[in-house]
DNA sequence: GCGGGATGTTGACACTGGGCACATCCTTAT
DNA sequence: ATAAGGATGTGCCCAGTGTCAACATCCCGC
């Protein structure tokens, strides 16, 4: 399928993964308004065309580039998945704020997830890392919901956070202001009690 | 030519609003990609450049459409306000379940909010909502953050099930789901806890 | 009336995604 | 080694879009 390291290139080498990389740094230091198939190509130094063979077309260039950033968050998550869950939320949310296009773009809706496997399954490598910090908690179904629940924490407030929608209370730091909110879920769980 | 022109009028009346509406239209039925300026005028029985007149650009569109959005999500939170704050949560969510793509378009990160005040302040209200619950939580900065904390809980829930992220435990109906996952959060922040 | 500003229209330009036929180059079988 | 054949890249074409500029039409205050 893909040679990769053993043989001479033919016209360019490895066009798929230059697209990719190409696409990316458009991404993220233009937006995904400017990311067009045409930019990533010129910027591989190639037609216009060449693209096509290699994705179907521009969403599944997207596609490409998102699993990329399922991938890099998979890890992030694995790495800081040994402190705890609520490492994991920070680290959740630095990575949002690190790389706010791509986040917004992983998850935009614009990719319709469940055509492109690839993408899938980096995906769930994330939510596994997510949910692992959660398995010791109650039934089984608590565990999942926990999870759930933590992961829908974490990733609303990193994308309220890209938005502009939240007040920093907590100064410049969002790494801090994310700490602080994570740490406050708890009395918007009392207040729903007594509700 | 057209020397027929009495029964046309050449004056649409209301384009500003019928315009938001057509466009409105085809966001909920033919998502973003597909919502292009000249169909909206199209669609309003109006030649192409007409739009300019009353929206700077494509941006600026979207903005009041999405403004309409903040405006309806705003009025629901009030109502479901009365009911305490787990209501307010499921109603958040039911509002993003029931319009998908407006929801992506309020949150996407496409428009930038500070550039467009009137959009701005419909969404504060809706953050004021919110809050309302939380208001009796602690101290003044507690509250806030408790606020951002259930705010982010409920966001991330509904922007997670609308991108398929989340299998659904809980069967069928998502607002049963929701109501799940919105109770389970006092299991992660046990969890959270003893980490 | 009538002139001016708001509103719509027509025409044009650059750009994009995508389809087609053709050129180029590598690999493999003979 | 060489010819067949498939993978890869190029040009040219088209429809659609956002946006600008010039022109037409209408309505209101003088």
């Amino acid at each position: 399928m893909c040679p990769v390291s053993t043989s001479r290139q033919y016209h360019h080498g490895d066009l798929r993964s230059a697209l990719v990389a190409s696409a990316s740094k458009l991404l993220q230091k233009q937006g995904l308004a400017a990311l067009s198939l045409r930019e990533a190509a010129r910027r591989a130094g190639v037609s216009h065309n060449a693209p096509y063979r290699h994705f179907a077309d521009r969403e599944a260039l997207l596609a490409a580039v998102a699993e990329d950033g399922f991938r890099l968050l998979a890890l992030r998550l694995e790495d800081a998945g040994l402190g705890g869950g609520r490492d994991l939320g920070e680290a959740y949310v630095a990575f949002a704020l690190e790389h706010p296009q791509l986040f917004r773009l992983m998850f935009g809706g614009q990719i319709p997830i469940d055509r492109y496997p690839a993408l899938r399954e980096q995906a769930s490598r994330a939510h596994g890392a997510l949910s692992k910090a959660f398995s010791g908690v109650g039934s089984e179904r608590d565990a999942a919901n926990a999870a759930a629940a933590a992961w829908s924490l974490v990733h609303g407030l990193a994308q309220l956070l890209l938005d502009g929608h939240l007040p920093r209370a907590g100064g410049a730091d969002p790494r801090a202001f994310a700490h602080e909110v994570i740490g406050a879920i708890r009395f918007a769980v009392g207040a729903q009690r007594s509700a």
